[in-house]
DNA sequence: CGCTATCCTTCCGCTGAGCGGAAGAGGGTG
DNA sequence: CACCCTCTTCCGCTCAGCGGAAGGATAGCG
C-alpha cells in the first residue's frame, strides 16, 4: 500500500484476499459496509479495492448493488488441483454408487484439521446433510473425516484430538474414545458414524490410497440407517475406491496436491495461514 | 503500486488477478517465468506477487516449485451465483437424465457470446466432448449455445452471427443459415447439432425459462447419433428442464445470480475482458 | 417537512508500500 | 569450467495507495 496505512504491515494483496475471503457458504451477498466491517477495512479503502476487483471480474455487482464472487473466480478456482484429478477420475466411481444405493456420496480429502468435501452427490429422497461442496467440516464428526483422521500425521491427530467439538448428543468428545475407534478403522479399512453430525444420519467411508499406504482421499456415503446392509455398502464402496486408486496411477505423477507431497517437502514458505 | 513503475496506471489488484488469470485449462501449472512471462511483469514483481498470493492461499506451489490455483480459490468459486442456485437445483435433474441415457449431460448458460459450462456428467462410455465445467465455447457450434443464441437479446445474436468460427466440416458459418435454425429452435422449442463442434458428437438441447419467457439457462445431452431416438431425447429434456424451472421458483426471490434478475438487465458490466 | 440513520461515493494531500534493475544462488548441460 | 536457465534476495526511488472527511442518496420516524 502507500501512505497513511491505519495499520502498517499488511499489503495489498492481503487485503484483496481478505475481501473476498469474507464471503462464505452464509454470506453469499454483501454490502459493501458488510464487506468493510467484515475485513476490519476503512471503508473507504473497502470500496476502492472492492470496485477494483469487480473491475476485474473477481467479483460482481447484482442489480441490488450488493456484491457476490464473480464468474472468473468461479472458472479460476475449477483449475485447482483439488479437483483437476482426483474428481474428474473419481466422477464415474460415484455415479455409480450412487446409482447402486441412491444415498448421499461424498469424496473428501483433508484440509488441515478439516475435512474438505471435494464432491457430492445427493438425490431428492436421500437423507439431509449439512455437506456441501467446498464445504469444511471438523474430522472427528463424519465418516470421511475419520477415515482421514486416522491416516493422517501424528502431529495433525493430535491437533484435531485436542479440539472435539460437539455437534449432536452422540458426537464422540472424549479423545481416548476416539483413538480406539482410529486404531479400529485403520485395522478394519472402513469408519463409520452413527448420528455424530447430524441426527438421523449414518455413514460408512473407505480411504482412497494412491501409491499403496498413503490416503490421498475418503469415500463415504450417508444413510438413514446401518443396521441392515453396512457390509454389502462397506464392500461396493471398497471396490470403488480401489477402481479411484487404481485409475490415479495413470495421470500420477503430478500428484494430488500439497498433501501427498511424499518425502520432499515444500521450500520453506514459512507461516501460511489456512483459510 | 508505487515507485518506479515500468508501466503507470496499473494497480496491485489488477496485477494479482493478472497472475491468477494466467491460469487456464491447458496451462493449469506454471513456473514462476511462465507467469512473468504470460502477464508481461517484470520477474522480480510476479516473484513478489506471486509469493504473496501462496501466502495467502490463492495459489499453492508444487512439490517441484510450479504453481497453481489454491484450494481457497476453489472454495471461493463455489459461491459465485453461477452455480448456487441452478446448478444446485439442477443437479438431482441432470442425474436423472444420465441415468436414463448414460450420455454426456450438460447445463449452460450465456456468458457474453460464449456458453458457459455449469454443470457436466459424463461415463466412461459417453461421446469425448471439449467442455468441461468452467469452459466456454462460442454459441454456434453447441446445442446448448444454439438454445442461447436463439433466446439471446438482439445485439447479441448479432455479434454472435458476426464471428461463426469453423470447428468442424460440418459447422455452420452462414448467417442465414444459422438465422433460419434459430427461428426453428424457437418455434420447436429444442436445438440439434450434427458433429458441428467436433467429430462423431451429435446433440439435443432444451431451455430452461424461470420466469416463464425468459431462459436462464440450457440442458442438453452429447449423443454419437440421434437418428433413432431423437423425440425420446427432446422428451426427457423437456421434462428435465420443466422440473428445473419449477424448483427455481421456490428458490427463487433471492434469484439465481444476476442472470435471473427477470426484466431488469445486469448492470452495464460492458466491456469486461472474458476470462 | 425537517431530523436522524445508514448506506454508498468522491475528493485529496501525505507517505511508506511497492517497484524492478541488478546481483547472487542453485542446478543442469555440454 | 563456462554457459544458460530459473529462482531468490537486495535496496533506493517514488507514485499508488491510503483513509479521514465531506458530499449525495435513500429510507424511516415523529
Amino acid at each position: 500500500m502507500a501512505g497513511n496505512t491505519s495499520r502498517p504491515g499488511t499489503t495489498v494483496v492481503s487485503r484483496a484476499v481478505a475481501l473476498l475471503s469474507a464471503f462464505d457458504e452464509d454470506h453469499r451477498r454483501l454490502s459493501l459496509t458488510d464487506l468493510a466491517r467484515r475485513t476490519e477495512l476503512p471503508l473507504a479503502t473497502a470500496h476502492r479495492l472492492t470496485r477494483e476487483l469487480v473491475r476485474e471480474g473477481a467479483l460482481v455487482r447484482t442489480a441490488s448493488g450488493e456484491y457476490a464472487v464473480g464468474r472468473k473466480l468461479w472458472s479460476l478456482g475449477l483449475l485447482a488441483p483439488v479437483q483437476t484429478d482426483l474428481r474428474q477420475v473419481a466422477s464415474p466411481f460415484l455415479h455409480d454408487i450412487y446409482g447402486a444405493t441412491l444415498a448421499t456420496v461424498h469424496l473428501a480429502v483433508r484440509d488441515g484439521t478439516r475435512v474438505l468435501y471435494v464432491d457430492r452427490l445427493a438425490g431428492n429422497r436421500s437423507v439431509r446433510v449439512v455437506s456441501e461442496v467446498g464445504s469444511r467440516l471438523p474430522l472427528h464428526a463424519t465418516g470421511v473425516g475419520k477415515v482421514l483422521l486416522a491416516h493422517a500425521p501424528i502431529d495433525v491427530q493430535e491437533l484435531a484430538l485436542a479440539q472435539l467439538t460437539r455437534a449432536t448428543p452422540y458426537t464422540i468428545t472424549q479423545p481416548t474414545r476416539l483413538r480406539e475407534q482410529l486404531d479400529r478403522i485403520r485395522t478394519d479399512g472402513y469408519a463409520t458414524t452413527v448420528e455424530e453430525m447430524s441426527l438421523g444420519a449414518c455413514s460408512v467411508a473407505v480411504p482412497i490410497a494412491q501409491p499403496p499406504g498413503v490416503v490421498v482421499a475418503a469415500l463415504g456415503i450417508v444413510v438413514p440407517s446401518l443396521r441392515r446392509d453396512k457390509t454389502r455398502l462397506v464392500a461396493a464402496l471398497q471396490v470403488a475406491a480401489g477402481g479411484i486408486a487404481r485409475s490415479l496411477v495413470a495421470s500420477a505423477s503430478m500428484a494430488a496436491g500439497p498433501d501427498a507431497a511424499g518425502p520432499h517437502r515444500l521450500p520453506p514458505l514459512s507461516d501460511e495461514r489456512s483459510l
